[in-house]
DNA sequence: CAGTCGCATCGATGGCTGTCGATACGAGTT
DNA sequence: AACTCGTATCGACAGCCATCGATGCGACTG
């Protein structure tokens, strides 16, 4: 096994690992959906979790490039970032 | 948010979970490589864990049906099971 | 039938992670 | 300047999970 391969398969299971929790998967739907720029404070009611919590889940998201965010004022705006998942695409292919 | 919407997402990180792990990406990138029939006794030298723990990742890509075995005299031969990761698949386009 | 080989299971353990309440912080508001 | 609002951070805690050595089990071998 190559060591290039070893490698890869680090990148997909780091990926896979953001991915393996549905409250992030929904989030990621409602960004793709929404075609856009989210407010935190729109998506929270959105989910059956405290504040803290989905703080805690935008912030991996974030860190790990699948989203982007902007603070404007009081507001903090999320928004997808398609490229972030290449790497899983063509794994899987 | 509609509810066979929080179901998919179950689903998507289900399967996430499966990949969550260098090991697992890399049985299943052996397998595919391999196309066919491949003896676990064959796959453990080719990682630097214990055999119990490989039979533990081999156990979870089986539970999860994204590979089959068959066990035949002493030995186990792993094949892989393309379907098992269309949900992810189709999530991602 | 005793021994060996491949694999599965068990019990224990350390680390990671999702969750929460409390709290801090920055930006508007009054 | 005091207050409110949206968000981030902290500390704590519980549950999950990857890992291991030891051991059990079934199938072949001598």
């Amino acid at each position: 096994m190559a060591k290039a391969d070893q490698a890869r398969a680090e990148v997909v299971a780091d990926l896979a690992k953001i991915l393996a929790d549905p409250i992030r998967v929904q989030v990621l739907d409602l960004l793709r959906s929404a075609d856009g720029e989210v407010c935190q404070c729109d998506l929270h009611p959105l989910f059956s979790v405290s504040q803290p919590t989905l703080s805690h889940h935008l912030k991996k998201l974030t860190d790990a490039g699948l989203v982007a965010v902007e603070r404007r004022g009081k507001w903090a705006y999320y928004s997808l970032n398609d490229e972030a998942l290449e790497a899983l695409k063509s794994w899987l292919s």
